[in-house]
DNA sequence: ACATTTTGTTGACGTTGTCAACATTTTTTT
DNA sequence: AAAAAAATGTTGACAACGTCAACAAAATGT
């Protein structure tokens, strides 16, 4: 188990999620390719498929990689606000759409629908759920609590995520720059639209 | 300006968006080619380039039909309930996930981000613009009328559309074929959620 | 120690987007 | 009506891409 070996990298697979990320950031999806991702991991340009099936395996492991972002700004979104679904829902909805403008390849990536045609991939499919859990989770408790309106949980947290999913998908593909430019002024039009949200939402 | 030449072709402009869009419904924007698109269209394979200045630019021109279909769909959802802002807006949000639903690839093209790196396109934004503008008609009509809520009405219609939008490509990509397999089944959960929205914005 | 498995490289293939050079048709100018 | 110009099509080439087959080196198991 050496450390300065140079025919065994020792933890590719890491390494090209890593480059992929970093160059899918810098260059946007469609100008990344897999021959660019193993030359700036250091390695040939087949490499890469001791590792991932085919390019869009190595596509899907980045994009998990984006999942389990999200799922850790959901939770700390939550945890901000103890005891307060309300509060709950709109941070998390501003998280995600910080998320969103923060990293809008990645975002792209993750729900532009590049890899929406290809066989299912569990771990795509697991963390992309636990995100949406996490959310429908918020609502739950909500309904318990009194400040959601009763009826199909699943259903509500899916108008949620909608607003939220849409809010962000323009914001990270600069469609609403006419409006608001700076990312501060877009973060506050999502708190805004969040609050819309929260009064369809709320027991009337 | 005979018809029956075969080394002008006459129209190519409009076969080849014709061809380009067939192509994309049935296999896909990522396994389509400019080349398979002129082949399709019965010319060689550079004849593209007397119309677009490079790919992109030709799927920026399907992308353009694309919006152009979705704001006829807005104008018919409007005239079906004269009068009623609510009913309208209801309409049109389902209208534009059924146009999702119907022709998802399509959908994928114009909000999936393919293009959103490259530079502006008139005609692209102008469409696109009018599609939203049909929106934000709906939403200042209710205004006047009394049902929706005071406020920016841009906002409003920024709020409407996210949602829109959001479940549409959730209905697009399948990610919801969990809870709503059939067509019919998402439509109804469209309206649904189309009525959550309705109480987010009527007036208290 | 040796055999096997894992992980890397080299070289090749067909396909792709795009360019330059050339051909044909249409339009404009004279 | 003839010549010049512009528009629109074709052919052939190129580098870059995803992927495969064959081979090489290191790690692991016995």
């Amino acid at each position: 188990m050496g450390a300065a070996n140079t025919y065994h990298h020792g933890n590719l697979r890491e390494a090209l999620l890593e480059a992929g990320a970093k160059l899918i950031e810098e260059k946007g999806i469609a100008d990344v390719s897999l021959r660019a991702v193993a030359k700036a991991a250091g390695v040939s340009h087949t490499a890469p498929y001791r590792h991932f099936n085919d390019k869009n395996a190595m596509l899907r492991g980045i994009a998990v990689t984006g999942f389990r972002l999200l799922g850790q700004r959901l939770g700390q979104a939550v945890e901000l606000h103890p005891g307060d679904p309300g509060q709950q829902l709109t941070a998390a909805g501003v998280a995600y759409v910080e998320l969103a403008i923060e990293h809008p390849r990645l975002h792209n990536l993750m729900f532009g629908g590049v890899l929406a045609d290809d066989s299912v991939d569990d771990a795509l499919e697991e963390t992309s759920n636990h995100a949406f859990r996490g959310l429908a989770d918020i609502i739950a408790r909500g309904q318990r609590a009194g400040v959601f309106r009763e009826g199909d949980t699943d259903e509500l947290a899916l108008t949620a995520w909608s607003v939220v999913h849409g809010f962000a998908m323009l914001a990270s593909t600069g469609s609403l720059d006419h409006r608001a430019a700076s990312r501060e002024a877009k973060l506050a039009l999502a708190r805004r639209i969040a609050d819309s949200l929260l009064i369809g939402l709320a027991t009337r």
